[in-house]
DNA sequence: CCGCGGTAAGTTAGCGGTCACTAACTCATC
DNA sequence: GATGAGTTAGTGACCGCTAACTTACCGCGG
């Protein structure tokens, strides 16, 4: 199936609302209105609104694939594959601060079994492969032989997150991309061999 | 301001239902049928559904700081006082697991600004009082001169978060503690001099 | 080139349900 | 008889969503 346009205007919309005032405070209405559109047309395009919320939930995978894709292709050590990632993701939410939602999928599907399952497994997998990627920079030589991979995933994602979370709560105040530098470099040389 | 018996009872069962089902299904008749009463009983012991969440917030707060005064009399070296901390901290989530909400309110009172404001003032004295832990540990000799106290404090704090966060989506299987325990494993050995 | 039917996309009005909260009453206790 | 703590009934506002209608555009036979 492909999405029209204004499928993803609608979708782009659900992002914003949720960024700015929680997933609570979204409704059918307020993204109507965002749209400029009356609220039953939203039903021209989306079925229902957890239909919209599941959308919502593809964008953020295929963002984070996006991400994953570009550190695939333009680096080379492990060490510095894991730089670009956080950097990448960084650029990406300084530019689009509603993208950073995608960090938090947790809380916001509690209510739908389904997509809660769907969140929850892309986190899993950006752990997954993150724990891969410590793995193979390991086997090469750039990070610490008897790092624990499970450990150091854990409180790089987790780092990032909270840092994240910070900056968004601090009214986005100061740089992400130079705030992620400072902590990838206060991190770094505890995991690099 | 007292709190009655009641009162207590209320602020529980609204501990419950937001970790059982998220804030965002949390209504004045569910704590009601979760206490006994009619749902109109419970504006004789609050005056609003504000007044409540308020005094939920209270209650993450004074659990914190019993945390935090757990770890100051109990430990020795900032190395013990920093296991200590998320050692009573994952036994407390253990044994009660509503309270993991603690670690994760910049979400839950979006839609209220005086209370977003208190919930992200909690975290960032959580995050304050770890850079001063870390401090101290370097100070005393424990931990590496160089370690960036910032970047330790994020990484330490969020990794755990998110560890939480991983144990209370799979349904709490397995144990919170020995989890816990593994990952500062997996840390100490890069923090510690 | 024209008229015709189908379809996509919008509209207004409204339905049933739930929300936080209130009015008005009862009743036991001191 | 005043008070605290409960009740039933009901308020207006808002929710997701639907019914019924309008409008613009498109391909197509005559």
């Amino acid at each position: 199936m492909q999405t029209s346009e204004r499928q993803k205007e609608i979708v782009a919309a659900a992002f914003d609302l949720i960024s700015e005032q929680g997933i609570q405070e979204l409704t059918i209405k307020k993204i109507a209105q965002a749209v400029g559109v009356s609220e039953p047309a939203i039903y021209r395009h989306f079925t229902s609104k957890v239909d919209i919320l599941s959308s919502v939930i593809d964008e953020m995978i295929a963002q984070r694939n996006v991400t994953f894709l570009q550190v695939r292709t333009g680096s080379s050590t492990a060490f510095d594959k894991i730089r670009s990632f956080f950097s990448v993701q960084a650029g990406l939410f300084e530019g689009r601060p509603s993208l950073t939602i995608m960090l938090f999928p947790e809380d916001l599907f509690r209510n739908n079994d389904e997509l809660l399952g769907r969140a929850t497994a892309m986190m899993d997998e950006t752990l997954s492969r993150f724990r891969g990627l410590l793995q193979a920079g390991i086997a090469e030589g750039s990070l610490k032989p008897g790092l624990d991979c499970e450990a150091g995933a854990l409180m790089l994602v987790g780092g990032f997150r909270l840092l994240v979370s910070s900056w968004r709560l601090d009214s986005r105040s100061g740089g992400l991309e130079t705030a992620t530098r400072r902590f990838l470099d206060g991190v770094f040389p505890l995991i690099s061999r």
